[in-house]
DNA sequence: TTATTTGATGATTTATAGTCATGTTATAAC
DNA sequence: GTTATAACATGACTATAAATCATCAAATAA
């Protein structure tokens, strides 16, 4: 008697019809079910919740005023049900449609939300959240269940997820088109001598390898400008030195100024990138689609290996 | 297979406890069933759907991003479910709690509000509509069931519906507080002989008495003003004449302004005012408060009949 | 190796929802 | 007044859905 046991829907349903049609006979005829059915649904729904809602007066049943009441909330339920079966359709359809990316700063500024443009084009009904964070904490972040992939620099250790590896390149030398070193076809270790280095401030197994091997070789550079990976090419184009950088971002930023040039580099310092995520998502169709819509690289930039 | 049949919610339960505790031995001790009903309920719920929600991963239950967002949705519906039950709670502990209400003018500016005023202050929960129109337009807009109730002046004449006698009163005079007659004790009809009348512009019996009763008896007035009743007593308080009004409008206007005198008048007209409702409201609790919080009027303005 | 935990499944029971046949009451038609 | 029609209720029955029991298989911890 006193709790409410709503587990079936239809007899709301039925309710409805009821109120809306006036009669039992109308409402079974309407639902393809008997009038007698309609009765009990009815006699059952007010045992069940406790409240009589049709007056029967002159074999009629004669909505109550708690009636009205049960109506209008009856609509709003049945209108949020509506509203879940439209978005189980579209689960079925497309899969899960909203995806959360953590993405390491090297592709996070443009190549990753190039690729993402690319899929909304085609799948305007996905939802993306996107956020940039240093390569270490996307693995956590990812790991804990606050995003559902990770673009990352590899290598990365994390035993909980499954790491995909997607492009291999190797570092390029970015420099102001009016610098020195602007007719050489490529760049060598030995050409930093006397340079200004702009490099990133995150720890990047790139430039700790140039550093390594510059004092190896007994190389003095001039001196060193750390900063934030999306100001580097901006100081770069400024004059303030020469950078050694991954083509991706080297590119994304070139394509938008004209002040920049891009040289080979040697020997090869490699950058490999890939996409981090948990078991259960490995099937999922967005992710399928991260892989597969990601911009072509200049062909030249792909590392031996991957390029079959 | 296409069409997503949610009669049970049970099954929307079962997964939102699953997705919660992660395994289905914990989510069958917690809603009281056998685990093997929790993994029969997800199997069918997905094969209901068409979705896959959980992957099957060694003997354990991973929830898949497809779940993510189902429970998303569960839980906006499932809180809309909960809502409704409390609704429910409500409907059963208090009856309907919304009330359309139609008012004749006479009691409709103050008279009623202060009924209405009374039942809130008492019952916060409940929601009231108030309009107010003529008596006519009343009963027929509770016939039509624009309206739950009305407060009218009787006689109505409505076979659908059922009319209860609140208030029997008599009419009064309502003068300035500077008029010549203010020294009377009872005005009669004699005493309006070369008055200046003001009376309401909508079919009023009492009023079409007096005019009747003045023209039998042969007693000519200076003239008369006919107005909205709202804006009667403000036209008596300015000097334009003196009313033969329903006690109540007269009391309810007196009590804000101290221009205005109010004096007993014969031969008596009388006023009745009545509620009417359709025959499914009778027992409505709200109508019940609506005859019992009515304001008390001054033991002399209730006509003998209803003074029991 | 053993004990414990987890989810899946066939067979069975239980509970629920619905049908059928019929009854009763009211209204409309003749 | 009689008859036909239409409404809702109800006892008895049936089909369907839901849950259980008992048991299995796989994984993990002791």
């Amino acid at each position: 008697m006193s709790d409410i046991n709503l587990n079936s829907l239809k007899s709301l349903l039925i309710f409805k019809t009821l109120y809306e049609t006036g009669t039992a006979t109308r409402t079974a005829r309407d639902l393809g079910i008997t009038q007698s059915g309609v009765s009990r649904s009815l006699a059952q729904l007010e045992e069940n919740i406790g409240i009589a809602l049709f007056m029967r007066h002159k074999k009629r049943l004669i909505a109550l005023p708690e009636a009205d009441e049960l109506y209008g909330e009856i609509l709003g339920l049945l209108s949020n049900l509506e509203n879940m079966k439209h978005s189980i359709v579209a689960l079925r359809e497309f899969g899960a449609s909203r995806i959360r990316i953590a993405c390491a700063p090297a592709l996070g500024f443009a190549y990753v939300p190039k690729t993402i443009a690319r899929i909304l084009s085609d799948n305007p009904k996905y939802s993306v959240y996107l956020d940039i964070m240093p390569s270490p904490e996307v693995v956590r972040a990812v790991e804990a269940g606050y995003f559902d992939v990770g673009f990352v620099t590899l290598p990365v250790t994390s035993q909980a997820l499954v790491v995909d590896e997607l492009i291999a390149t190797e570092a390029v030398c970015l420099m102001p088109r009016n610098h020195s070193l602007a007719k050489a076809s490529v760049i060598t270790t030995e050409d930093l001598k006397g340079q200004h280095l702009v490099i990133p401030n995150q720890p990047n197994l790139a430039a700790d390898q140039l550093l390594l091997h510059l004092s190896e070789k007994n190389i003095r550079i001039a001196g060193k400008t750390e900063a934030n990976i999306a100001a580097i090419c901006s100081l770069v184009a400024n004059g303030v030195g020469i950078t050694l950088i991954n083509p991706i971002t080297a590119y994304d930023h070139q394509a938008t100024r004209d002040d920049l040039l891009i040289k080979p580099f040697k020997p090869a310092f490699h950058y490999r990138f890939g996409l981090v995520y948990k078991q259960n998502w490995a099937n999922n169709r967005l992710i399928g689609l991260l892989k597969e819509m990601l911009p072509e690289l200049p062909d030249h930039l792909v590392a031996e290996r991957l390029k079959d």
